[in-house]
DNA sequence: AAAAAAC
């Protein structure tokens, strides 16, 4: 899928109708012999979603709920444009092989020629963008503040070009259609082609993926290592980076990404996770991979099954590192990184992203880290200012009228509105699976991930939602961070998380590219834990808090509701090192180390009490 | 207390 810099910058100068030249572009003709394959099996996105498209046309929702596209929704019904035959008639650049130069041909067997990833991105553009003319707003990105801290931090660069990042993967930049760095690829690209290890925060949807791609790639190119096998192990692969990423999903699009960046450059990126058949997995790694990318349960898996060796890895990348590193994860990442055949921090190179990044955090990564560089793009209230934050006081009993009124609401809206996704956040995954039966029984068309879905489902209602078909995603937290879903205009917190960086990511699904987008919460007694680092993150992000919810924030922090979110008088800057705490230089790494208390002006707020009431996140999404 | 992540 495009980067949404990318898909921005290509619409900016064309205006009005430029939609229509992506969907001339799309291939639509589903080869015989890749009819029926499993979506979930596939490395080659073309592919794997044609095959869902032939299905979505024949039948109904997974969920085999009826009636979806009822009350006032048709114009979100099966698409009529796919079955137009010109799967061949391909405009723009590119070059390359057409979509099914699939590996599996047989006449191309052996000698495999790479799928052109810039041809399909496996998902239709809906039918709206035809109407979307809106390009990026850059200027919403020129006064970010940027932070760095560490020994030598290499300078910004202000163009791709003063980066030597060599020929193949500049085109594929101009592919790509970057124009120029974003402000976190400014900063990351030069730290990490010098080698250096990187905790970054940044915004999602800025970039970061290349960010720590490009580097990669340029480096793995420059050593000229790349596909290396081992004649005495054949069976055996051996990647020289390892991206690792906390969803399926996730993993799926960065290895999208990955594909692109690396195309005709020789550097192979092969993706890994759960839920998914792992024979076709393997015989990918057997070909040779370059870049793995993968979620930590399939790598340990492939890791015991003798599959994969850790031991020639020069890039190891965390994507949302903070949540890769919280007590969920932890174990298996520690187990990953230092109990398998990995080469060490100072041997290796390590690249930790998110957008948020709790102090905590950022001391359990340090074990990761050897004299890495800090730096946090962005400023709170600079990017989510982009995000139009609503908090409405509703019981429990009345969310889903609530619910409904927001969405006729929008569906009255005109035109506008109806371009919109939305995006439904929910708590827990019977709750998904509720919510989303009420909105079909009701005529609303809605689809739901969650992790008790199969991965086939999981797959099929995200591309469903991306698609328009469905244009309502009842979702849990597995859908929160990363996901690149363009056209997401409006989130709604039905049920509010208890973790305020959740938030800030899943409110980060809209509002990207320096789009503007809308984020609804409902909020009643239950949610008062949140009430002060939510009223305390508005306020930084100059949306208006409504008075009830202030004297819910006053009353729940006195009550020592921990919360991490810290206050700093004023326009305190999001991005903060951990390292600049006095506790850090005691050299003792004591959770509560003496001089936690004391770091610069964080601590008069409420929540206090366990030492780390002050921790505060980093830069926001 | 929930979600995610292997079979």
């Amino acid at each position: 899928m495009p980067a949404t810099w990318s898909e921005s910058a290509e619409k900016a100068p064309t205006g009005g109708g430029v939609g229509v030249t992506f969907h001339a572009s799309r291939s639509t003709y589903v080869p015989p012999h890749l009819r029926n394959r499993p979506p979930s099996a596939s490395t080659d996105p073309a592919p794997s979603a044609a095959v869902s498209y032939a299905g979505t046309l024949a039948g109904n929702e997974s969920q085999g709920q009826g009636g979806a596209a009822v009350g006032g929704f048709q114009s979100y019904g099966p698409r009529n444009d796919r079955g137009g035959g010109g799967g061949l008639s391909r405009s723009g650049g590119g070059g390359g092989g057409s979509a099914w130069n699939n590996r599996n041909g047989g006449w191309d067997r052996g000698r495999e020629r790479e799928a052109n990833p810039f041809q399909d991105d496996g998902v239709p553009e809906p039918e709206f963008a035809v109407q979307e003319n809106s390009g990026i707003n850059f200027d919403a990105y020129e006064d970010i503040p940027v932070e760095t801290s560490g020994k030598d931090v290499p300078p910004p660069v202000n163009t791709f070009a003063e980066i030597d990042l060599g020929d193949t993967l500049n085109m594929n930049i101009k592919r790509c259609k970057y124009v120029k760095p974003t402000p976190v690829q400014r900063h990351a690209i030069p730290i990490s082609l010098t080698g250096r290890d990187l905790m970054a925060c940044a915004q999602t949807g800025s970039g970061k993926t290349a960010a720590f791609c490009f580097p990669i790639i340029s480096g793995i190119m420059k050593s000229g290592q790349s596909a290396q096998r081992q004649p005495r192990m054949p069976r055996m692969a051996f990647p020289l980076a390892l991206i690792l990423s906390p969803t399926r999903e996730l993993s799926m699009q960065i290895h999208e990404e990955a594909k692109k960046f690396s195309y005709q450059t020789g550097v192979k990126a092969v993706v890994a996770y759960g839920g998914a058949p792992i024979n076709q997995q393997l015989r990918e790694l057997e070909r040779g991979v370059d870049i793995l990318v993968a979620t930590p349960g399939r790598l340990v898996d492939l890791l015991e099954r003798a599959r994969v060796s850790l031991q020639n890895i020069r890039y190891l990348a965390l994507d949302e590192a903070d949540r890769m590193l919280d007590m969920g994860f932890e174990p298996q990442i520690r187990r990953i990184v230092q109990q398998m055949d990995m080469p060490p921090p100072g041997v290796r190179q390590t690249l930790l992203f998110s957008a948020t990044f709790p102090k905590e955090i950022q001391r359990l990564a340090a074990d990761f880290l050897s004299n890495y560089i800090f730096l946090a793009v962005g400023r709170v209230g600079s990017s989510t200012e982009l995000i139009l934050q609503r908090i409405e006081y509703v019981l429990e009993t009345d969310k889903r009228s609530h619910l409904m009124d927001l969405l006729h609401a929008q569906r009255a809206n005109g035109v506008q509105a109806k371009q919109a996704l939305t995006l439904v956040f929910v708590e827990t995954k019977k709750g998904a699976d509720s919510l989303e039966h009420w909105l079909c029984i009701n005529g609303f068309p809605a689809t739901s991930i969650h992790g008790d879905r199969t991965q086939q489902e999981r797959e099929y209602a995200l591309r469903s939602f991306k698609s328009g078909k469905t244009p309502i995603l009842v979702a849990t937290d597995v859908a929160a961070r990363g996901l690149d879903i363009p056209h997401v205009a409006h989130v709604v917190n039905f049920d509010l998380p208890n973790d305020i960086d959740d938030y800030v990511h899943r409110i980060g699904r809209t509002g990207r590219a320096g789009k503007t987008g809308l984020a609804t919460a409902f909020f009643n007694d239950g949610n008062a834990s949140l009430a002060k680092p939510l009223a305390d993150l508005m306020q930084e992000a100059n949306q208006e808090v409504p008075a009830w919810l202030a004297r819910f924030a006053a009353r729940s922090s006195f009550g020592g509701g921990r919360n991490r979110r810290g206050q700093g008088g004023g326009g305190r800057f999001g991005g903060r090192d951990f390292r600049k705490d006095s506790s850090y230089n005691r050299g003792g790494m004591d959770m509560y180390g003496g001089g936690s208390n004391m770091n610069n002006g964080y601590n008069h707020s409420g929540g206090y009490g366990g030492g780390f009431g002050s921790a505060v996140t980093s830069a926001w999404d």
